[in-house]
DNA sequence: TCATGGTCGATTGCTGACAATCGACCATGA
DNA sequence: TCATGGTCGATTGTCAGCAATCGACCATGA
C-alpha cells in the first residue's frame, strides 16, 4: 500500500493535486482565511504581522504576502504604516454584496442550464437532495453549509472560471458577515420552496427561467438580511 | 521650468492626493500593470523577479508582492519554483470574460439608471459627447479610450464599489487582449448607434431598458471578438 | 484648563542573503 | 539510438534585521 504511492499518478489520477507541494504562503493564506471566516477573528479586530507570524510559525514576510492576498478579497484592510484589521461590513456593504451576488448568480444559473448534461444533472440533484434533507431534519448547521454548497455548485456548473472566482469572493464576505453576527437562522420551512424553482429550471435546461428565479431569490434574501440588520441594529 | 518641479506640491494644492505617501509596493504594482496593459510585455512572456527588481530599482520582495497582487487579477500567472509569466488569453478566456462582463454591465446600467441625478447626468453626458466626437473624427486611439471611459463611468455611477472592483478586473483583461493582438479596430460608424440606447435609457432613469441594452451590447461585442479570433487564428 | 511640541513604543515598509526547487544539459552504458 | 541518472545554473521560497512612519502619552507653559 505504501509502496504504491510511487504509482499514484497512474492508478489514482484524482489525487495528483494532493502531491503538489504547497508553498507556505498559500498555506498561511488559507489558514488565516479560515480563521476569519470561522469567526475566530471578528470584524474590526486588529491583526499584527508579528503575532500572526508567531502563531503560524512562519516568517513575517510570508504572513505579509498572505495578508495582501486577503486584502484583494476585502477580508482584511490595511492602513499604511499603522496596521491590519479584519474587514467590517456595514449596511452599504451588504447592499453591494447582495446586488452583485444576484447578478453573478443570475448569469451562473443561465449558463448552467444551457450547458446542462447528465453528469451535471446527477451532481446538482445530489447536492439539492442533501440540502433539502437537512432542511426537513431542521439541522440548521448542515442546512447552512448545504445552502452554500448548492449555490456554489450551480456557479461551478456554469463552466466560467472567472465567474466562480468572483462569486467566491462574494460568498466569503457573506460568510464573514454571517459567522460574526450569528445572522444565519434561515427560514428552513420555506427554503425548499425557494430553491426548488431554481434547481428545476436548471435541470430542465430553461436558462431564462433559471436566471430569473435565481436573481429574484438572491435579491429577496438580501432584503431579508438588510431588514434584519435594520431591526437588530 | 525644471526647477519648479520642486515646488509642485506647495503651489498646486489640488495635488494634495499626490502627497499621500505611496508605498513602493503599490507604485511597483501600478508600473508593472501599465507595462503589461500597454503591451510592452506580451502574453506568455516570462517575468523574473530579479530582472524586474533591477528595472524598477526596488527589492525583489517588493516586486514579489506586486506580482502576487497582479496574479489575483489574472494578469500574471505563477508556476511554483519555476517562474512568472504574463497571462495568455485563449478562446475560452474570451468567452468567460465577455459573458461575465455582460452580467456586470447589466447590473451597473440598471443601478446607474435608478440612482441617476443631475450631477450624474452631466458627467455621463460629458463622457458620451467626448466618445461620440472622437468617433465622428474617426480618431481611433481616442475613441478606444473614450469607449472604455464611457463604460467605466456607468459602472462608477452604479455606486457599488465591489461591482466596480470586479468590472475593472474584467476591463484589464480586455485591455491586455486588445493591446497584445491589435484587435481593437472597433466599427466607429456604428459605435454611436450601439451606445446611444444605453446612455439614453440611463439618463432617462429607465433601469430595465438600460440593463437590457447594456447586456445585449456587450454580448454582441463579445461575439464580434470571438468571430474575429476564429477568423484570424 | 487647554493648546503645543516632543518623545517613545509599536507596527509596517523594505532590503539583502540563504535555502529549496525546478528544468535543461550531459555523460554513461546497454 | 535511446533510456537513465546526475550535475548545474536559474528562479522562486523563506527568513531575520534595519529603516520609516504613525499614534499615544506626557511635559511644558500660557
Amino acid at each position: 500500500m505504501i509502496g504504491s504511492l510511487e504509482f499514484k499518478e497512474s492508478t489514482h489520477p484524482m489525487s495528483l493535486t494532493a502531491l503538489k507541494r504547497q508553498p507556505a504562503e498559500q498555506l498561511a493564506t488559507e489558514a488565516l482565511k479560515e480563521s476569519i471566516l470561522a469567526g475566530d477573528l471578528k470584524p474590526g479586530e486588529r491583526l499584527t504581522e508579528a503575532a500572526l507570524a508567531d502563531q503560524f510559525a512562519v516568517s513575517r514576510g510570508t504572513v505579509r504576502t498572505a495578508l495582501h492576498q486577503l486584502s484583494r478579497d476585502r477580508l482584511v484592510v490595511l492602513t499604511p504604516y499603522t496596521g491590519w484589521a479584519v474587514a467590517t461590513i456595514d449596511r452599504q456593504d451588504l447592499w453591494e454584496i447582495y446586488t452583485l451576488r444576484s447578478s453573478l448568480e443570475r448569469l451562473a444559473a443561465r449558463l448552467a442550464a444551457e450547458r446542462m448534461n447528465d453528469d451535471g444533472r446527477a451532481r446538482l440533484a445530489g447536492v439539492r437532495d442533501a440540502f433539502f434533507a437537512a432542511c426537513e431534519r431542521a439541522d440548521v448547521a448542515v442546512a447552512v453549509d448545504s445552502d452554500f454548497s448548492l449555490h456554489r455548485t450551480i456557479v461551478e456548473l456554469s463552466g466560467n472560471r472567472r465567474l466562480l472566482d468572483q462569486y467566491l469572493m462574494v460568498e466569503q464576505q457573506i460568510r464573514l458577515f454571517i459567522n460574526s453576527t450569528y445572522a444565519s437562522a434561515p427560514n428552513l420551512s420555506v427554503a425548499i420552496a425557494h430553491h426548488s424553482p431554481i434547481v428545476d429550471a436548471i435541470l430542465a435546461g430553461d436558462g431564462e427561467a433559471a436566471a430569473g428565479h435565481s436573481e429574484h431569490h438572491v435579491l429577496s434574501e438580501g432584503e431579508r438580511v438588510l431588514a434584519m440588520v435594520d431591526h437588530a441594529g
